[in-house]
RNA sequence: GGUUCCGUAGCUCAGCUGGAUAGAGCAACUGCCUUCUAAGCAGUAGGCCAUUGGUUCGAAUCCAAUCGGAAUCACCA
């Protein structure tokens, strides 16, 4: 039985019946969800059909209700209020859908053989500085949905792009040299990344020092950022880098090495990997073949300066620059040359670049000019754009010192559940080890989940101040339900009931309209993923899973399960506490999350 | 100035492919632990969905304008 398309078989039932009473055909018929305060399962809204059926609300209503409820076996009966008709779905439908589900949580597509392959680009740090709470947002973004893009069955290959070169790097670089006294993590213990960052913000230091002298001197501003010592310095460095010069080759290395050591923590804190990293260093240059390509198709112009643009004045935007005069290559010319490397490593369907929406217009003249250079690919680009995350005084400013690094976050979260956890006596008769997984398990969880959880378009409100929630729609509470699930299924199986995953309940046990209600909950995880999947959203899978949780949580409070008499209820009822709470960890997982068996 | 995005409860957010009386959580106030884990459950209070106009049987949702906020428009990345 085929129990997956209700709403589409209702569709066309009805697209039935409004041929056969009115002899009128309608493309596309949808029901919706009838609003709780309603009695049904299903509602059809009617009033586009009066002009066909040239009757009132409530009579057309009638009738179709009358021609679905005889010739659809799954309407057990329906009722009309006004022009909305409500149908209800037998509790035997639900009942055998749950049967068939039972244990499995989904019936999601298996991965097919030909899946189409999804390339991910996320994180793509700048190895000058430590991440912080703009790249968590980043990386918990692009792992969650590369993710849901798996559960909806394709190819998914993870890459981190990493800005491991430039005059930025330069600057920790040259600032290490002067005054670092051969610092390093190891004599300092200091965390590699921060380290480096640390170095960064010293040369900024000293280079705003150095242009208030100049401007003392009577230069401008502009004048004295441009003729500032350092500045010169570091661009002697970054020309002696891209000349291959050993010692600065050497030195970049070494802290890049400090670097990458400090990232691999964070990332294995954070729980997101990677299938593939690529280097800026190695692909900086790529992009400049493409130029003479494209100006023999005509699509670039060269200006009497010899700097090579395309004019996107024609689509409303502007003209851009991908040659400087100088013939060297600009950040748009390196995305061109590393998109087009991608294409030929991998034969990506979709290639879907996580980047803060702050530069929603590179990406849009990127696509626009692969698209013009005539790659077929280009069609399956994707900007998956986020908003900022904001401080209560606004965004983050590293020179202000408002940064919130990543590393503190997530040690502050753990704290924060470990205290949490003690104040409420949940760690008793743990070993030390279990204890400090859990701490760890709640404080990132209510972080990922306090992330993922608001429309990765919108731009989002951190306050530090305000440690974030454990209580309420946060992923502690999902956790707890979840944790309640798996002590009733521990007790069952241990207890005199010896509860047993094979044990089945009769066809015949009556269900409350909870139960219903959460079974078509569960009806609705497939769509849910889907949608996620279509729209790169995590958000919508954080806003189920909570509901779920919730009307769980209603439902274990109000019902006895283990307490309950009739055996066939307890073992239908244990039996949807497991169906439930798979699928809150599989929801879960999606989001990056993992689940405590005990809290 | 051009373009794009955003304005929903005191705060943080759902709802936005048009449908019934706009929902959660936090904060505030009230109850509920001799009952399967109270990180819980139940309840009270809180709204001119920025404003104005338009389309429609019907608008928080679509369109336009206005006001307020943000991003962007580099031979920076």
């Amino acid at each position: 039985m085929d129990f997956m398309n209700i709403e589409q078989k209702l569709a066309e039932k009805t697209k039935d019946a409004l041929k056969t009473l009115y002899g009128a055909d309608i493309e596309k018929v949808s029901f919706e969800n009838t609003n709780p305060d309603f009695e049904g399962d299903y509602t059809l809204v009617v009033f586009p059909f009066l002009k066909m059926s040239k009757k009132k609300p409530e009579e057309t209503a009638n009738d179709i209700g009358a021609y679905l409820k005889e010739h659809s076996s799954e309407i057990s009966s329906f009722n009309v209020v006004k022009g909305f008709l409500n149908l209800v779905i037998s509790e035997q439908f639900w009942l055998n859908y749950f049967k068939e589900i039972n244990g499995k949580t989904t019936l999601l597509d298996a991965p097919k053989e030909n899946a189409p392959t999804v390339m991910v680009e996320y994180s793509s740090p700048n190895t000058n500085k430590p991440l912080h709470l703009g790249h968590v947002r980043n990386n918990l973004l692009g792992y969650s949905v590369s993710e849901i893009l798996k559960a909806a069955g394709n190819n998914v290959v993870k890459v981190n792009l990493v800005n491991d070169r430039g005059i930025h790097i330069c600057k920790s670089m040259l600032a290490w040299q002067k005054w670092g006294n051969g610092e390093t993590p190891e004599s300092s213990n200091i965390k590699g990344d921060h380290l480096v960052g640390k170095y960064y913000v010293e040369f900024d230091k000293h280079y705003k020092k150095e242009i208030e002298e100049l401007v003392s001197k009577g230069k401008t501003k502009e004048e004295a950022e441009k003729q500032a010592p350092l500045m010169l310095e570091i661009q002697e460095m970054l020309r002696n880098w891209e000349a291959g010069d050993k010692p600065t080759r050497e030195l970049w290395e070494m802290m890049n090495g400090w670097v990458y050591k400090g990232f691999a923590s964070t990332y294995k804190m954070l729980g997101v990997d990677f299938d593939k990293t690529y280097y800026e260093s190695n692909t900086y240059l790529l992009g400049k073949d493409l130029i003479e390509y494209g100006l023999n198709k005509g699509v670039f112009k060269r200006r009497a300066d010899n700097s090579v643009y395309i004019d996107l004045t024609a689509d409303g935007l502007d003209e851009k620059t991908l040659l400087r005069a100088d013939g060297t290559s600009v950040y748009m010319t390196q995305d061109l040359g590393t998109a087009v490397k991608r294409s030929e490593e991998v034969k990506f369907d979709k290639l879907i670049y996580t980047v803060g929406n702050e530069q929603d217009y590179h990406f849009k003249v990127l696509f626009l000019i692969l698209n013009k250079l005539g790659y077929d690919w280009a069609k399956g680009l994707y900007h998956l754009s986020y908003g900022m995350v904001e401080l209560p005084h606004g965004k983050m400013k590293s020179r202000e010192g408002t940064v919130v690094d990543a590393d503190d976050l997530m040690k502050e979260m753990i704290d924060t559940a470990k205290q949490t956890t003690q104040e409420l006596g949940k760690a008793d008769g743990l070993s030390e080890q279990e204890a400090q997984e859990l701490y760890s398990t709640i404080g990132l969880g209510a972080l990922k989940y306090f992330m993922l959880k608001v429309d990765p378009k919108k731009k989002m409100l951190f306050n530090p101040a305000e440690s974030i929630d454990f209580n309420g729609n946060t992923a502690p509470f999902i956790q707890f339900n979840y944790v309640r699930i798996k002590a009733l299924l521990r007790k069952a199986k241990e207890g005199l009931l010896n509860f047993n995953d094979l044990d089945v309940f009769t066809h015949n046990v009556h269900i409350l309209p909870k139960e219903k209600e959460l079974i078509i909950k569960l009806y609705q995880f497939n769509s849910t993923i889907k949608q996620a999947a279509n729209d790169y959203n995590p958000s919508i899978i954080a806003n189920y899973v909570y509901d779920l949780a919730k009307e769980y949580s209603q439902y274990y409070h109000d019902t006895p399960i283990l307490k309950e008499e009739e055996k066939d209820l307890i073992l239908f009822r244990l039996h949807l506490s497991k169906t439930i709470g798979l699928t809150i960890q599989t929801s879960m997982k999606l989001l990056g999350i993992s689940m405590p068996e005990k809290m």
